[in-house]
DNA sequence: TTCATTGGTATCCATGAGGTAACTAAGTTC
DNA sequence: GAACTTAGTTACCTCATGGATACCAATGAA
């Protein structure tokens, strides 16, 4: 970052660093890179592992990574085809804080399963009282 | 989690843990999480925080947040009215790794920005290549 | 009486993310 | 020469997300 730049700050809309980190969210894109943290895999592969994501939308999301610099793209001479994907220095080191945060995710399912029935059951209360 | 049940699994469509996880992702709701972070804040310097976000889709995110049992609630019976929003324990909780997972993002800016140059330019070399 | 304040709702609308399905290249096998 | 394979591409469509705008409730102040 040059130093007379801000500080990267999510907050700011301007920020790039806040584009990055809503990629993150992507519906596939850190499935996918959660995926590779087992090794380079190849297309076909990765669409079973991530389940039921068409290969349009497979296609897109690993473009994106592969242009942020997350992922690369080998093509081998053969046929039929065969493309590895695999992650980067980069891709590997986001693995890191994406394993955190998707551990939280597994660990608190049933915190947040409990709070959503409870505040329905509120709901209904204040229905049925009010 | 009751032991029956399989471990929760990101990867599977069906589990939970994938729509938790994907929520964490929602364009606001990260965001909003990590404002939060420094106390309670009230509805309208929330949105000034957070920067250009509608009433609407605040208060959409706001409420489900809440039924997450991420985040209260508290009316304060005024006028005009105050509304403060708080993490919960649980929302402070996740503030773990969604920090790691900013900082991340603010560190790799520069890095990404540069895969994208790159990106754009081989694609550049390509076309006037061929 | 009218305005300002706060925390929203209600309504309408545009965008785009993502899904469906069909198609292609190119060589290998039957 | 027909079918199968992988890794996509293309065209088309749908629906949810989110944005813009206007409005409301309740009360104190001017």
């Amino acid at each position: 970052m040059d130093t007379n730049e801000l500080p990267a700050n999510v907050l700011d809309p301007d920020c790039p660093s806040r584009v990055i980190f809503q990629r993150i969210g992507d519906k596939w894109a850190s499935l996918v890179v959660q995926v590779l943290a087992d090794g380079p895999i190849r297309f076909s592969e990765l669409r079973k592992m991530v389940h039921v994501v068409t290969p349009k939308v497979l296609t897109q999301t690993l473009r994106t990574l592969e242009r942020d610099g997350l992922i690369t793209r080998t093509v081998h001479a053969q046929v039929p085809p065969r493309v590895d994907y695999e992650l980067t220095e980069l891709g590997t080191s986001l693995l890191e804080p994406l394993t955190l945060l998707r551990l939280w995710a597994e660990d608190h399912v049933p915190s947040i399963l409990e709070a959503r029935d409870a505040y329905d059951d509120a709901k209904d209360e204040a229905v049925l009282g009010g």
